[in-house]
DNA sequence: AGTTTCGGCGCC
DNA sequence: AAAGGGCGCCGAAACT
């Protein structure tokens, strides 16, 4: 039985607090209490918090001490429902909610924050407007609503809640940090790229490299600027459209492979060198920011310190503390598993029922036993490839697999045609530049009214600098919603089984961090379809079966009861770079 | 001088 | 002829 009660942070660090019954209206007065945490914590039978939002109000929680089992955040439930009711990029506030709810004109939304490295989290500036707890409790009231009139109703409650418990991980695992060994991140920059000069300019390693390329071509050459590198290789004879190591690598020239390792380690030295170092690792832990739903798909994104694009060789890098493990948990063939829960192709389920390799599985029924044959046949199906022989193999995927490929090709199509595709819990793709009335429109304002705000991006909150009018044809959606009708295509083919995959990923985090509870262990890392938890050595086991049973748990509760499998492959380290 | 876009590459 | 989706990050280039 769940215990739900609404809350509200006030000005004075206090809050008001009020008991909802099971329709979301209140079942006995507000109370006002003096203090946000206290209010939390003296009351441990509430299972679920409804707040405004989660990053205003859960980081003060936590400084405090205080963990909640639930919450339900209503601007990211906005996000969601506006989404899925055609009107992707609207403001998502709750007092914009309130004001479409009640006639009045609809506020912009603020300018989203951006992380500064080192920066603490947003603890002392609540982000967004506030709203008083009687009109929360009329836009909560009316989502409830909203709910029902979606197409799958229970689908839609069901992805709220888990994406109000991703934002709850987000923030505990922000608070966590990553355990970081700046002395192992030094001695791999050092043994990569070599001593640092006085000046701060390229380190030994890169020095020589670029001296090395600029032999080769015999004139000072700088193998960061692309364009100096296409001006020397086409002195030597040889043309290139640009300097990308699948261009460059299968040129026979004796620059190419200096260049190709210069470029290999500049990457590192400029991303996750010694600067980065300074300013993303303190007292042991890296600390990125946590975005839970940040892209339009529904995977998370990191603000600051490139947290989910760590490369392989930095990985070494991040060790458990003493006495302490790593559980690295890495689901695997996520993505076909995926669509085959989705798709609920009868082939592509009864191979996505064993927790052996899915892709040999697949060789085996249609492509002679060829697994990279059939890995590359799949990923062309979920990505829309188009050329090679991922398009050839398609075929061949297509016979025994009909319902899967239709499944993907009929996304497709409607991405094609400008229609909206969601995922299977419905969280919604946005529309094609193009395809719906203009910014200011969208943002409800009033046609006439002068001091109306300038047109916002939807995904940035900034103004975009466009006019209205311009804004349809060009630049105000990002490429994935370009006017272009195949990368259209492409897009709403690949959100469908992308965006299946991060629900799915919510349930399981949810599932995880419910088994964490009573224990010391801590969500510290979260990556798509890959889960590190840092406990003490003995409660390893234990997370490793948990990951198992959070699993299968999100599993069934995301897509219902079919066949398919969601096999982890884990492993117990003390180096995250051990697990592979 | 400050801001935005581009080219390239890291991860999934 | 080329033809894969989603991101973040950096310095350089391009812009205002």
């Amino acid at each position: 039985m769940t215990d739900r009660w609404a809350l509200a942070p006030a000005e004075d660090g206090g809050a008001e607090v009020v008991p909802l019954g099971p329709d979301g209206l209140p079942t006995g007065p507000v109370r006002r209490e003096a203090d946000l945490a206290e209010a939390v914590r003296s009351r441990p039978d509430v299972t679920r918090w409804v707040w405004r939002s989660t990053a205003e109000v859960y980081p003060r929680l936590l400084a405090a001490g205080v963990r909640v089992e639930r919450c339900y955040d209503i601007e990211d439930a906005e996000t969601l429902l506006l989404g899925h009711e055609g009107h992707y990029g609207e403001p998502r506030s709750a007092a914009a909610a309130l004001a479409r709810l009640r006639g009045g004109p609809v506020p912009p939304d603020p300018p989203q924050r951006s992380a500064e490295p080192g920066a603490q989290s947003s603890l002392f500036e609540p982000e967004g407007v506030r709203l008083p707890l009687a009109d929360l409790l009329a836009v909560y009231a009316e989502q409830q609503r909203r709910h029902e009139r979606t197409a799958h109703p229970d689908r839609m409650r069901l992805l709220t809640a888990a994406e109000s418990a991703g934002m709850l991980v987000a923030a505990e695992m922000n608070r966590a940090g990553l355990p970081w060994s700046a002395d192992v991140h030094r001695r791999v920059l050092h043994e990569l790229l070599g001593e640092r000069y006085a000046g701060g300019g390229e380190p030994r390693r890169l020095a020589e490299l670029a001296d090395e390329v600029s032999a080769a071509f015999g004139r000072r050459v700088r193998p960061d600027l692309p364009a100096d590198v296409v001006k020397a290789f086409a002195r030597a004879g040889i043309k290139v459209g640009s300097t990308r190591r699948w261009e460059i690598q299968s040129v026979d020239h004796p620059a190419v492979k200096p260049l190709l390792e210069y470029k290999k380690l500049y990457r590192i030295w400029v991303a996750h060198g010694w600067s980065w170092l300074q300013d993303w690792v303190r007292e042991g832990r890296f600390r990125p920011e946590f975005l839970a739903g940040g892209t339009v798909t529904g995977r998370w994104v990191t603000n600051g310190g490139g947290a989910l694009q760590i490369p392989k060789v930095i990985r070494r890098a991040v060790v458990a503390d003493p006495g302490w493990r790593l559980v690295v948990a890495d689901a695997d063939q996520m993505e076909p598993r995926v669509l085959a829960a989705i798709s609920r192709d009868p082939g592509l389920m009864e191979v996505a029922g064993r927790e052996t390799d899915l892709y040999q599985s697949v060789s085996d029924r249609a492509f002679s036993g060829d697994r990279a044959q059939a890995k590359l046949a799949v990923l062309g199906a979920v990505y829309g490839q188009t050329s090679g022989d991922g398009l050839k193999n398609l075929a061949a995927l297509r016979r025994r697999f009909p319902r899967a490929v239709a499944y993907v090709d009929e996304a497709a199509r409607a991405g094609e045609e400008g229609r909206l595709v969601r995922t299977w819990l419905g969280r919604t793709c946005p529309p094609a530049a193009g395809a719906t009335q203009d910014a200011t429109e969208e943002a409800g304002l009033p046609q006439e009214d002068p001091t109306a705000e300038r047109p916002t991006d939807p995904v940035t909150g900034q103004p975009t600098g466009h006019s209205a009018r311009d804004s349809a044809d060009q630049g105000w959606m990002p490429g994935y919603a370009s006017g272009n009708s195949r990368a259209r295509g492409r897009f709403a083919r690949n959100f469908v089984v992308q965006g299946s995959a991060a629900d799915w990923a919510l349930l399981l985090l949810a599932a995880l961090r419910r088994t964490c509870r009573d224990m010391a262990a801590e969500l510290v890392f979260f990556q798509h379809d890959e889960v590190i938890v840092h406990c003490p050595e003995e409660e390893a086991d234990a997370i490793v079966e948990a990951i198992r049973e959070a699993s299968e748990l999100a599993g069934r509760l995301t897509f219902g009861e079919t066949p398919v499998r969601f096999p982890f492959t884990t492993a117990v380290v003390e180096c995250y770079a051990d697990a592979k």
